[in-house]
DNA sequence: GTCCTGATTAGACAGAGTCCAGAGCTTCGT
DNA sequence: ACGAAGCTCTGGACTCTGTCTAATCAGGAC
């Protein structure tokens, strides 16, 4: 996601470019996840796309996760055994996790090199390495 | 987790070890885990449990998983977003996950090297570094 | 307007995990 | 041996995340 401003009428351009119908919801919630930039769950996505205007239920925020995903124009990030979190940023990165807090942080992964890797197993490839980096406050 | 047999005697001993008081229930659920080198679910431990002997109860199940993982005993691996995995290999290690089958297999952490992390946040310790290897058979 | 297709909805449902109040074991003092 | 205290275990109810379904709705083509 190069930086742009994300209007309504932005994420509709998006969603088209991307093969999904932006219809009045998918925008609502596509805004809700891109204008926040931060890591949210399905749950805090739903309540915000209901603050505002028309009621989405919670299957379509589902759906549209889901659709979402599958178009690769946001990334789940598996950290939490209870919830998933849906991440806008597309690009290459890892994460710290603060296990107090819940709180996400994206690391660039440009700088990130890992050796050592033992070769895959035998006609598998890759499909991505994730890095979660759990930290916690120092006192403790 | 020297290599050893893991009679229920045996884990009886390293259940005191780690203070834990080793109950039945404790000794067969550890037995579970242990016996079988591989890392299960709550409800694979639930059944192996019940298979055989005396019924245990799914409180109990949760309720010792999470005394163990409290207690070092164990490690919890995050990758799918439907059930936590349990492992009781807690040496340093990181893990393949096959998205196709679910299967997950260890990596030896000994080897690997991770360069070009960013400093920690102010006032925050590392508590872990987790990296998986998302793998799919090569023939999509 | 009418059709057709795809999107949305409410609510039922499923599965993982937690909570709780009661019952069962152990241990210990007498 | 008895009773009290303190864990531990249990079934079942409950919560929460996420999915499914059948019905309704919206919007474009004609």
């Amino acid at each position: 996601m190069p930086e742009m401003k994300f209007t309504r009428d932005n994420l509709a351009e998006v969603l088209r470019n991307r093969g999904i119908n932006p219809t009045h919801q998918r925008i609502e919630i596509a805004y809700a996840i891109f204008s926040r930039c931060e890591h949210s769950s399905a749950d805090q996505i739903l309540a915000l796309v209901n603050d505002r205007a028309s009621e989405t239920s919670k299957a379509t925020v589902y759906n549209t996760l889901n659709l979402f995903l599958e178009k690769k124009l946001i990334r789940e990030v598996i950290v939490d055994p209870s919830k998933v979190f849906y991440d806008p940023n597309t690009d290459p990165h890892h994460h710290f996790y603060n296990t107090d807090t819940g709180e996400l942080t994206d690391i660039d992964a440009r700088d990130i090199r890992v050796t050592g890797l033992p070769p895959l197993p035998h006609g598998m490839a890759t499909e991505g390495v994730d890095i979660i980096v759990r930290i916690r406050s120092k006192a403790a």
